[in-house]
DNA sequence: AGCAAGGAAATTGTTGACAGTTTACATTTC
DNA sequence: GAAATGTAAACTGTCAACAATTTCCTTGCT
């Protein structure tokens, strides 16, 4: 009963450190699933979804449900119409073809001011960030890989320290991995992605903005050529 | 009952034409709604909403309304925290310069190849938005003011053809638009927004894209340092 | 007074049910 | 047989209630 001190709790912030618990909302865990589903190629343009069978599927009510799918409806995947619920969108091929517009000026926008001034901890991110692409190549078809690329693309745009700007390549990437899995896949080969990948990384890794640009430019063009000739194959059939 | 053929209604497809009726649901309104009370200042930065007391003043059910706030999350006006609801967002200084240098990049990027190619209907769009302008000069308090700006800067951005762009423009100026609500309105003279829109106006009818783009940066630098000025006028208060 | 503990009130997260609309199908009419 | 009509099933839009968590206030202690 008297006070030994020497089990007594005292504040010292620097012995440990723990990271809060954290609730995850069934909100949170239907976009997390329906992004997934979208990835896969799980859903076809213009299809239409069933909230009860959604919800039963994954043993929830159709309030949060809804709330996910608004989410993704204001994100442009999913569009409403009245009495009809959510439907999937549906690409124009001219709209493909803003997309790597986008990109190309989203992406270059960003180093040219910026990249004689990268940092350490930026340069290190994107050496790890291609090395993730080095990694996920043996499997070209799971959907890593291609997240691995526009992660590493989205440190390039981050080099310009601009939220708006990246806010805008995340949703323009979003759309080109939406894309990518209406159409089943990419099936250029891996190699090609990682080799010219690498290209661009020395090149940011040298500080040259002009030739770092000018090559996102050109791979990024390589990338729409095919998305756009797979179309129009698929078209022809 | 003999079928005298006088009233038979015939297929005519010319002879009137309707518009099909649509019904506006609920979260629809809400949504609006919403969006006008941040556009009038009414919610304060890092405000919580109240679900309940929102719902019943309109007079609805909170899931129309939690699905309304789901859709201003994910465009970034809200932010969520795990059971204990949605929050108004802030806005940081550094994200504030951000802001103004994505709309000089968006608006400008735009103009550099298609300007030329400008065609009637985009030009009389672009004169017609600019008559709004004036048209609300006289009341520079209504938000409406700094909507019709807006709306005159995105057809500008709509020159480049490109929807993605444009979409990340609308964000970038609805951002401007909940940054000057917190700010509680601008205090800038009208005239001068006038003014300098037209002459921006001029530039874009000359087709000189270079000089528009200049003018247009210029412009957005002006907007950017009074709003600059007034935060950290603020702020010494 | 300052602080911790406890409990009631307020608030969010989630669910199930009901009303209104749409969709699919059978039936009638020409 | 094709188009129009009527009808039942399926589905979305909305609500009200309940469970779980947070917030606020009171109480008791040093």
């Amino acid at each position: 009963m008297d006070g030994s001190p020497v089990e007594m709790r005292q504040p010292d912030p620097g012995r440990y450190q723990v990271t809060p618990v954290t609730t995850v909302s069934l909100v949170e865990q239907v976009l997390t699933r329906l992004e997934a589903l979208f990835a896969a190629g799980a859903f076809r343009p213009g299809e239409r979804l069933n909230e009860a069978r959604l919800a039963a599927d994954m043993q929830i009510s159709r309030g949060p449900l809804r709330e996910a799918a608004r989410m993704l409806a204001q994100r442009g995947w999913l569009v409403t119409q009245a009495n009809r619920g959510f439907f999937v969108r549906r690409f124009e091929l001219s709209e493909v073809s803003e997309i790597y517009q986008a990109r190309r000026i989203l992406e270059t926008v960003a180093l040219q001011e910026t990249l004689p001034a990268m940092s350490e901890e930026e340069e290190a991110g994107l050496q790890a960030a291609f090395a993730q692409i080095e990694t996920h190549a043996s499997a070209p078809d799971d959907p890593a890989f291609i997240a691995a690329i526009m992660d590493f693309h989205r440190k390039i745009c981050a080099l310009g320290k601009n939220r708006v700007l990246l806010r805008a390549f995340d949703e323009a990437a979003r759309d080109t991995m939406l894309m990518i899995a209406f159409l089943g896949g990419v099936k250029a080969n891996p190699e090609e992605f990682v080799r010219r990948n690498r290209r661009i990384l020395d090149l940011l890794l040298s500080r040259d903005a002009e030739a770092s640009a000018k090559e996102i430019r050109s791979y990024i063009d390589i990338g729409f050529s095919e998305v756009e000739a797979f179309i129009a194959a698929q078209a022809d059939n």
